[in-house]
This record gives structure tokens, sequence and C-alpha cells, in this order.
DNA sequence: TCCCGGTAACAGGAACATACTGTACCCGCT
DNA sequence: AGCGGGTACAGTATGTTCCTGTTACCGGGA
């Protein structure tokens, strides 16, 4: 019947609140992000509500429901965690050194960020049957997974294990901090990420080798543009 | 006043029903799993206790609540799990072998009982912030704390760093898994297994090498009562 | 010895209270 | 027209209370 063009607003009435529905997710997430802080990870919907100044139910006009409120929340950790490894990994350099940063960026921003760690432990999207730390969890090991296929490739090595390296790693990483998190016994946080960067470093060099590739930690890793020297 | 000795009970009458709170709590679980494999993981309480042959609310005569009953059954799956890994970490042998066998009998449980372990990943012990996954993984990784310092002792060897190997263990081998179960890929279950298998050892030669320990992944391990040989 | 009322502890369930989630609808503003 | 706000309400899951059997043990009396 009447004209709806998807490509062109209707209605300037319209266009004045285009991406207004993104905006208000971000500021419920925003809040939810306080809100956990302050109110520690048992947090109800309604306390994020009134963190944001509004009333519980004005939640439902821009999520469907409260697993889509977590999914916007761990999307919002996905990132911030993401932001927090970038550095390291994109800085190129030697191998030992991005997974030291790595790891110790990591095990830096869990200890900040305790009760945001246990809110995702402790919430499931029940719509997918996962939970929020699988889904963190899941987002962080593909990023990891480009960027070995990506180093793989430039040795012209086979990319197959790629994936189930990049998971073993984040999950060895991670259940050894959270564990170190509740349970600290007398090792610092800088010896416990020494301690997981020999260890990854070990688990990927295995898998290296088993594609006849022999890197050595401590030299630069080469660049793309570059001319690779592969050393034994 | 009246003699009510603890050593025996002063009535049949009260005697007659000790221990049936565990018994019926067993019940319970037991019903719990099959309604589990049965329903799929979203399985409500209320479908438990019709498993079970009993109206929903029986259950809070033996459970003080559902993160009780939840409790039960990740206590009832650390279990089982445990009984699948101790044969073949009982069983002494190579390190390799042990590894093998162990990471082989885990994949294999996952792939039997996927269901189970959705179950678990989506419901939270909201009394102590846990999920249940946690849970079983944290006593299976206490197993494994047990188990490398025995071995730690037997060589002399400081054995402040095995809690933290064996959580490493315990979630680089989970997390790889767990992708897998979800995206297998054109990887096969014994092939993962085998991969599990290198990595896991390369973690533990990693650590014992830096407390002085070499040893060689397919020579069997020292027993207590023998006289120990360290190989290079 | 056997029967019999009494009793302790469990079995089962209905009715109720509570909390969280999600929907419907109403009004106001620009 | 379209968003902003909120109250009232429905649905569901979670626990609690209370009432009615049921079973086996106990002690006493014929």
């Amino acid at each position: 019947m009447t004209s709806s063009p998807a490509t062109r607003p209707t209605d300037g009435r319209a266009a004045r609140w285009a991406g207004q529905r993104e905006r208000r997710r971000r500021e419920f997430v925003d809040a939810a992000l306080r809100a956990i802080a302050s109110h520690g990870p048992e947090v109800s919907t309604e306390q994020i509500a009134e963190e944001a100044g509004l009333g519980r139910t004005r939640l439902y006009k821009y999520f469907a429901d409260a697993a889509d409120l977590q999914g916007g929340i761990a999307d919002r950790v996905t990132e911030l965690i993401t932001a927090e490894l970038a550095p390291a990994l994109n800085a190129g350099g030697t191998p030992m050194r991005m997974i030291r940063t790595a790891i110790d960026a990591h095990t830096r921003w869990l200890a900040e960020h305790g009760n945001l760690y246990r809110y995702l432990t402790m919430h499931s999207l029940s719509a997918h049957g996962r939970d929020a730390v699988t889904d963190v969890k899941t987002a962080i090991a593909r990023n990891l997974t480009v960027l070995f296929e990506r180093n793989l490739e430039l040795f012209g090595a086979s990319t197959r294990l790629a994936e189930p390296v990049a998971f073993g790693v984040v999950g060895l990483v991670e259940s050894s901090t959270a564990r170190w998190l509740e349970n600290p016994g007398d090792l610092g946080r800088h010896e416990l990420a020494d301690l997981l960067a020999t260890w990854v470093w070990r688990l990927l060099d295995a898998a290296l080798r088993a594609q006849g590739v022999e890197l050595d930690p401590d030299l630069p890793l080469p660049v793309p543009g570059e001319p690779l020297a592969t050393r034994g």
C-alpha cells in the first residue's frame, strides 16, 4: 500500500530519532555496569533501571528481554577486554612480548572488575543455552583465531588448528586466573602472568612445530609486507 | 535426666529412618539426571519432581532451595567424571599415557552427556556466586592438584605451582573441548584428544623444568615405594 | 504370646505468599 | 506521528505453611 522505502526516511520526524534505539541501549548498558559495580553481581533489573533513572518497564522498549540486556552487557565487556588486549596483540614485536603483555592486561582487567566478572559467570543467556562468560571467551578466542591464522599463513602452514589452540589458550588463562582471583595463595599477579605467558608459549610452540614451523619467542615476528625469515 | 546416648538410638522408631534424607536426595538427583536427559537442559523443577513421581513442593523437604538441588547435581556429575578419570590417573604408567587416557575419557564423557553439560553451564548457584560448571571444574582441578603435588614431592620439588597448573590444564581441556562440541569442524574426537594431550604435556613439562625436573613423557613414573630415577 | 491403642517420623499435596519477568494501556511532550 | 514516562496487570517460578494419611515401632494388657 503506502510506500515505505528502506533507503530513505519517509519523514523528517522519523529521521530525528535515527539511532536513538542504539543510544538508549548503550545508556542502559552503561547504567548496568555502574549498578553491577555498586550493588555487586546479584544486581536486579530494577536496580539497573534505577541507576539509569528510569522505571523498570522502560527497559523492554529497547531490549527484547532480560537476556537481551545481558547480551548487551556481554558485548560491551567483550569490547572493553578487546580494547585492553588489542594494543598488545597488534603492536607486533616478539611473540613472548605480545603474550606477556596481553596476559598482563587480562589479569589486571579481571582483578579490577571482579564484580563484573562474577555477574557474567552467574547469568545465563538461556536463549542460546550459553552463559555470558562463554560468550565473552568465545569472542576473544575468535579474535585470537584470526590472529593465529594470519601468522600461520605467513609461514605457509595450515590454519586448521588455529581455533582449537585459541580456545585452549583462552581457557587456560581464564581458568587459572579465575582460581587465582578467588584464592591467590602466595602468588603475586605478575608472577602468575609470567607463568601463564610461559605456558601459553609452550602451547603455541607445540602447535607450530606440529606444522613444521619453529619460532624463537624472543625474536620479532615477520610483518605481512616484509620478507619473512624462519629461524630454527 | 533420661538417657539419650548418641552412640545408641533411644528409639527404634527414630533409627528406622537413619540415612533416609540422603537416600531421598540421591533419588531426586537421579530423577534430575533422567529429566535433563529427556527434557533437555532447560528442564524445570516441576519436571524433575514429576520424573521422581512426586509433587514439586516435596523437593523442599530434602533440599534447602533450588540451588541446593543444583549443587547436588553438580556433586553427582563430579563423582561421575571423577570415576571416568580415576582409572587413567591412578593406573600409573607413563605421563603421556595417563594424560592421553584421561583426556580421551573426558572428551568422550562430554560428547555423550551434552545436555547435562549444557544444564550445568546455564544454571548458577547464586549462593556462592559461581555456576555449576565452575564447581565441577574446581573439584577436578583439586584432584589434579593433589596428583601433581604427590609427584612433585617424589622429585623433591616445590609444590606451590601445582594448583595454577592444575586449573590451567582443566581450563585448557574444557574450553577447547566445549568449542569442539558446538563446532566440531573437520576435527575428529580422537584427533582433538591427541592434540590436547600434547599441549597438556608441554604445559606440565614447562612447569616441571621450572622446578629443575626433567621427565621423559614416554617412560613410566616412579612409584612412591620404589627408588626414583630422574631421566634427562 | 498376641492383640491393640499410642506415637514418631516420613509421604503427599493443596493453598498461599513472594519475587521477577514481560505486556497493555494511558497520558504528556515536541 | 513518534518518542518518553509510568501504573496496572498477567504469567511463571520459587518457597512456606498447614493438613491429611501411612508405616513401623513401642509398651501394656488379656
